[in-house]
DNA sequence: CAATTGCTTATTTTATACAATCTATTATAA
DNA sequence: TTATAATAGATTGTATAAAATAAGCAATTG
């Protein structure tokens, strides 16, 4: 097993990424280079190419000699962003489930008990986040689509932040239970038709819940 | 009306777009920083910024200490990238054509004008790319989705290179003109499913060619 | 002679230094 | 008083220099 070597520009990148969608970082921060590069012990540069690179996941605006600020979406544009990936992951499911193997089932069955137990525990939304991106990616694994798969995985990396934001301070994603249940149960069987209806129906039940938990924040 | 400011990493990046898009860089060939740069008549940090930009938009692939070097992408990936699109640019124009202006749908028409027009001048691919760009943006301007129209561009960024190549070496997407014109038809009519269906198919079709192209170049 | 090790060179990555730009504050004039 | 100009400080953007890494070739060992 190789170990993995990562450039410093690669670790401030996902030091600030888990800063951001932690909310650590609060949206519309200024994000400093001096001051980063400071904190995280490295020069300038780095910390120049990682707010460049969270720029094209859509974490970080860049603007010119203004500087970098951690994005926010408006409720409007978290709605676009689940359209679009109720829309795109339905396709992906679809083309998946023609292929997947039981052994990726199998998995996915693994992750969602681990993801029911990590509800309660300390640090719940970052291992919820995590763990429930792996049963997502899980279900996907069939389709042998890496460019739409990477191009899922940018999605969620935005909506990220909003799912972890309403779980800490709302309670979690309520329906995500026995949502997740269901829909596992449909791959299972191989119910196409099924098994997409029910994701997309999950991803645009959170929506709702994270679209009127910021409604009612913009309002105040 | 203001001119805009450009710092010089987005010169580059525009710059190297252009070469890449236009077949002038090679796919698989290294970017050497420094022989950017001399070229450029920039210092390697602009370049390096613009690479790493380039990188998230797909054109260019990035190694650490190895290098970045322009994509190619295989028949296969032209095959989902096009897939991608149709869908996402058909739920694009659904939405669109619910408030699209008249005022838009003159503009299409006039850009479809100049569109049929550039086929035979020279530089005939660059000039069609970005007009056939402009027409189709034009389309989707009622959508106000900013978030999926920006990812529609940059999908098409990717796919654009395959459209000129195609253009230039096989004579052309045979079929665009008269499938533009009856697109547009659609849309003056407000016929949503019909003008959807067009554009799917528009999509679908120059997929096709490219990809006949590709594989049987890929075979010699 | 094959395989491995150590060195050389090319290239990238990071740091430091400087120049350009923006922002906020103060000073000046209408 | 209000608006505009000037200035200082902070911050970003770029260039150059230093360090880290990878790849290729020669030397060495079995």
């Amino acid at each position: 097993m190789a170990i993995e070597y990562k450039t410093r520009t690669q670790l401030v990148v996902e030091t600030l990424r888990e800063k951001i969608l932690s909310g650590e970082i609060v949206a519309g921060q200024a994000l400093r280079q001096t001051a980063l590069a400071d904190e995280l012990n490295v020069s300038r540069i780095p910390v120049r190419e990682a707010l460049l690179q969270l720029e094209a996941e859509g974490l970080v605006t860049f603007e010119p000699h203004k500087g970098a600020s951690a994005t926010e979406l408006s409720a409007a544009q978290v709605d676009e962003l689940f359209e679009l990936r109720a829309m795109i992951e339905g396709d992906l499911l679809a083309a998946s489930l023609v292929h997947i193997t039981d052994h990726a089932l199998a998995q996915a069955t693994d992750i969602l008990v681990n993801l029911d137990s990590a509800l309660g525990k300390e640090n719940a939304a970052n291992t919820w986040s995590e763990l429930n991106s792996d049963f997502h990616n899980c279900l996907y694994s069939g389709a042998n689509r890496p460019q739409t798969a990477n191009l899922v995985n940018i999605l969620n990396k935005n909506a990220d932040r909003y799912i972890r934001m309403h779980l800490l301070w709302a309670g979690g994603i309520s329906k995500a239970g026995p949502e997740h249940a269901e829909l596992l149960a449909f791959c299972q069987a191989r119910d196409i038709d099924n098994a997409v209806a029910k994701l997309k129906q999950h991803i645009l039940n959170s929506r709702d819940e994270i679209k009127a938990f910021l409604l009612q924040r913009e309002a105040s």
